[in-house]
DNA sequence: AAATCGCCCAACCGCAGGACA
DNA sequence: ATGTCCTGCGGTTGGGCGATT
């Protein structure tokens, strides 16, 4: 089987023209049978097919697929086409090696999302799914057992603790480890991102959820744009509804704190709109539906973060843990203000004595007793 | 040098969900 | 309401190719 890989010229060729949404209003009057069975090429394409393919999709755009193949020329079927373009011959792919940072992202991304692939895909610039799912399959994994560690549950396959790395040199190794340390000591910071983020997460409601699905709203996207032109073209279209495709441009994204405790604090009694777009805030933020779930049921003080909200496995503990690091921790015992850089805190041993006492627009004061039954509490300005 | 093995990855297959007639 | 078509997804296959024997 010989593979060649599409030429810089038609790649730039490619990318000097736009791509537009196809939609065939005449292939749905008249369909198409989905598959001839005789006279179509399987297997490796040529230099010629792959031409004709991509001179096709620059004048028409992606879609159309099934009756693609007669319009171009090819002896193929439609879906074997949308699969090596969307594979292949896309220009905005990116080839080559993986880096330690996109390994790094792929498995946070499986942690959260499990084998699905094309999540995985619109979150890292220019891989396709494919292309994760053959480099999970072939290495990552295997990274993952030779270190101990099951690549379904991204638990550690022994029990006890120091069993992790015979392999420091990498990046993802060292993450790993950091990540290992932080679950069994018990990272107070962690616990108080855990924290904050519950009392956060409870204030969460229905209008700021909607407001980033509508207009962007608090949530800025910083990574991955859509990928394909399809997707590029959904996300910018003028529909209201509540659409995966327009979360793609929110998807691993800065909060925005000031906006985002702007809106968190106005009430909504529309809980069917919120179980619509779980599913879509779910793949934001990192936080499972079921977690979700209970941010909007839940009333009570008590309420506690699930496990998978946990400091290591959600996006959203990562940009609040950007946040907090670039902003102010205050420290006051009654009238004595003491304003300390969060980053320049040397311990948050003790935090788990503190309460979450408020949360206002501005800061998230947390309060405590200490020994001496003084009243302590810690703001934190977002 | 030839045969064999194992890895890699592009391509295929089958299924599911949504849109439309 | 039902059937058909289209598209996208995850799992699997099989051919190329380098490493090893």
């Amino acid at each position: 089987m010989i593979h060649h890989k599409p030429t810089i010229q038609n790649s730039s060729l490619l990318l000097s023209f736009p791509i537009f949404s196809h939609y065939n209003q005449e292939s749905r009057m008249v369909r198409t049978p989905c598959c001839r069975a005789e006279g179509l090429k399987k297997g490796a394409w040529t230099q010629e097919e792959d031409q004709k393919l991509i001179v096709y999709v620059q004048h028409h755009g992606e879609g159309g697929w099934r009756t693609l193949p007669d319009k171009a020329g090819l002896k193929r079927c439609g879906k074997s086409c949308r699969l090596r373009w969307a594979n292949y011959l896309r220009p905005d792919i990116k080839r080559g090696e993986f880096s330690h940072e996109e390994e790094d992202s792929i498995i946070e991304l499986h942690a959260i999302h499990g084998n699905k692939w094309s999540a995985i895909a619109r979150r890292l610039a220019g891989r396709t799914d494919n292309e994760i799912k053959n480099h999970w399959n072939t290495h990552i994994k295997k990274r993952l057992l030779k270190k101990g560690i099951d690549p379904l549950t991204h638990k550690s396959l022994l029990d006890g603790a120091g069993k992790s790395s015979d392999h420091p040199e990498t990046s993802l190794e060292e993450d790993d480890q950091k990540s290992n340390n932080n679950k069994s000591s018990g990272s107070p910071s962690a616990r108080l991102l855990n924290r904050v983020a519950s009392r956060l997460g409870k204030r969460i409601n229905h209008s700021v959820l909607s407001d980033i699905i509508g207009s962007g709203g608090p949530l800025i996207s910083h990574i991955t744009p859509p990928t394909s032109a399809s997707e590029r073209e959904k996300s910018t279209s003028s529909s209201s509804k509540p659409s995966p495709s327009n979360l793609l441009n929110n998807q691993n994204m800065n909060l925005d704190a000031t906006s985002l405790s702007s809106s968190m604090f106005s009430d909504s009694s529309d809980s069917l709109m919120y179980e619509n777009i779980f599913g879509d805030i779910e793949d934001m933020t990192g936080f499972s539906s079921r977690f979700l779930s209970d941010v909007v049921s839940h009333d009570d003080e008590d309420f506690l973060m699930l496990d998978e909200s946990c400091l290591e496995n959600t996006l959203f503990m990562r940009d609040l843990t950007m946040i907090l690091q670039g902003d102010k921790i205050e420290t006051k015992s009654f009238n004595d203000i003491h304003v300390t850089p969060l980053n320049e805190v040397d311990s948050f041993e003790g935090i788990d004595n503190y309460n979450c006492q408020d949360i206002t627009s501005e800061n998230i004061l947390l309060s405590y007793d200490d020994d001496d039954e003084n009243l302590a509490s810690k703001s934190i300005r977002i």
